[in-house]
DNA sequence: CATTCTATTCGACAATTTGTAGAATGTCAA
DNA sequence: TTGACATTCTACAAATTGTCGAATAGAATG
């Protein structure tokens, strides 16, 4: 039947990041770090591009602050300045701060529709986690 | 303390719509439908921006299906192709998919966190949600 | 029918984002 | 000094979104 969400934009509405961007920070993240060279040889390996674009990209990340450059003995080296949890939670919260502004109820069941056809087994932690939130709510409320 | 992922991108990350967009979707959400005009007015209301503008941006929505064009009599009518509940829905499948990729684990801590923070009577509603969806897995389980 | 509003469509330009990469410049060792 | 390798600069292209004026199409009126 065909989504209708799709087709219309380059790259879909949920994309952060764009392809080459979520390519390095991928190899950022397998590797834990890795200087511009062997970022740029990962992803040679798999298709055709040019050093100084690599470089260039790395360089946007860093200035959008995802990506750490530190000078090591004679070479740059590029950390992610987050971990793949770390950062999915910061960009999710602010999508969903979007989204919710929109409909929180709407949010609430694709996101559950989501974990169950990815990631079941995230249900039970996510379960877990609202029982946990709840709790804390309530000892908050409890100390005034 | 100021959040790492401010002030780097125009918008921010989890921006769908643009500021036009939104407004237009909001004010159909709202109305229900309407003409061009009536968009236009009721934007205009609150900022300076001119008829065509609007006209055209609303055009650019229905060109990606998130807005209905139909015939009135003598002036074309616009409706909401879905409703807020249905694009909500849509979207954050969409953007979670996108996470999701990344890490469920940090998606879900975040989506606990905001919902408590936002819509904190959801929480109970999301655990309900996956109670549901629990079973109804089961059930699918079972038949086989 | 000609005139005059009003509605709608077209075409354009600007700013931002991302991908792309060559040219220029910097660095360090032989 | 001369290479070889590393890094930065500069630029262009395509998409997306905002912004409108000009042109065109339709409807209403005299």
């Amino acid at each position: 039947m065909g989504n209708i969400m799709e087709k219309n934009t380059k790259e879909g509405y949920g994309k952060i990041l764009g392809r080459l961007e979520q390519e390095i920070l991928d190899v950022l993240w397998s590797k834990g770090d890795a200087t511009g060279k062997e970022i740029f040889d990962s992803i040679k390996s798999k298709r055709e591009i040019a050093l100084t674009t690599v470089l260039t990209v790395i360089e946007r990340l860093t200035n959008k602050n995802f990506v750490k450059k530190v000078r090591g003995e004679s070479v740059y080296i590029f950390k992610p300045a987050f971990t793949k949890d770390e950062f999915a939670g910061k960009v999710s919260k602010e999508m969903l701060k979007s989204i919710f502004e929109i409909s929180a109820s709407g949010a609430s069941a694709s996101f559950v529709d989501m974990l169950a056809d990815t990631h079941p087994l995230e249900l039970d932690r996510l379960a877990f986690l609202i029982e946990s939130k709840k709790k804390e709510m309530e000892r908050k409320a409890w100390r005034r």
